[in-house]
DNA sequence: CTGATATGTTACTGGCAAGTAACACAAATA
DNA sequence: TATTTGTGTTACTTGCCAGTAACATATCAG
């Protein structure tokens, strides 16, 4: 599978499974909060996995497109692809939004807020 | 967050386990389209799956309370159960909230509409 | 009561996925 | 050049889980 084939269409089983392992789950959030990273990196903070084991879950993670990967010098950068995530999480929800007006508008808050404080 | 904190992934790990299987989540698309389903209601959208096996998927969303159980004469009904599925996925949600308001902005106005179409 | 229907439970099996170890290979460094 | 460092790959083992079959229990119909 391709990663930089477009027409790569990310289904959800797929998704879901991948963010169901702690480890994967635990990646991203590093991800999220450091913004870019290696593999050794990612590494030292899970003391009790092997760095190779690791490597297999980002490779997994790169398949899915949930992160970005660019290699400098023999170094390899990883960082969340958070549009990836939600194109696939946002389709699901929607299937669901007749109940969840109420909670969709304490989150339409939640996003304005963060609008203002994030003018990019 | 730290990934090595155990309080914060156990909720998250059963369900995005649970909603990984294409069985499960079919049932809750059928609970989420009718409303309120039996067990065999249930089953005969499954013709390739046994009976029993549709049983064991709907004790696991129950355990997990995705879904609502009562039960009238020897049949027991279920349906969808959506503000325990969206109190799990909205604080995983949030985590990445800042790379998401576009997004968000977009999901608040989804929510706007519905609101005003469904005014209960 | 007798039999049929609706649901849940248990033991079992096959397949898949996480983790490891050992290796391969490229890039930096001495 | 030789060696170390950073990353990915492959074979292997182990544990878990979806699916099944057989059974158990409760409820309804005749």
């Amino acid at each position: 599978m391709d990663p930089h084939d477009k027409s790569y269409k990310l289904d959800e089983k797929a998704f879901f499974q991948t963010i169901g392992d702690n480890t994967r789950r635990a990646i991203l959030d590093l991800l999220a909060e450091h913004g870019e990273l290696t593999v050794t990196q990612i590494s030292e903070h899970f003391p009790n996995l092997v760095r190779s084991g690791i490597s297999k879950h980002l490779m997994q993670l790169r398949k899915l497109k949930l992160v970005y990967s660019k290699k400098r010098g023999r170094e390899q950068f990883y960082s969340l692809n958070p549009e990836v995530i939600w194109s696939v999480l946002e389709p699901w929800i929607k299937k669901y939004e007749k109940y969840w007006s109420k909670n969709l508008i304490r989150l339409k808050q939640a996003a304005e807020q963060t609008k203002q404080n994030h003018t990019e």
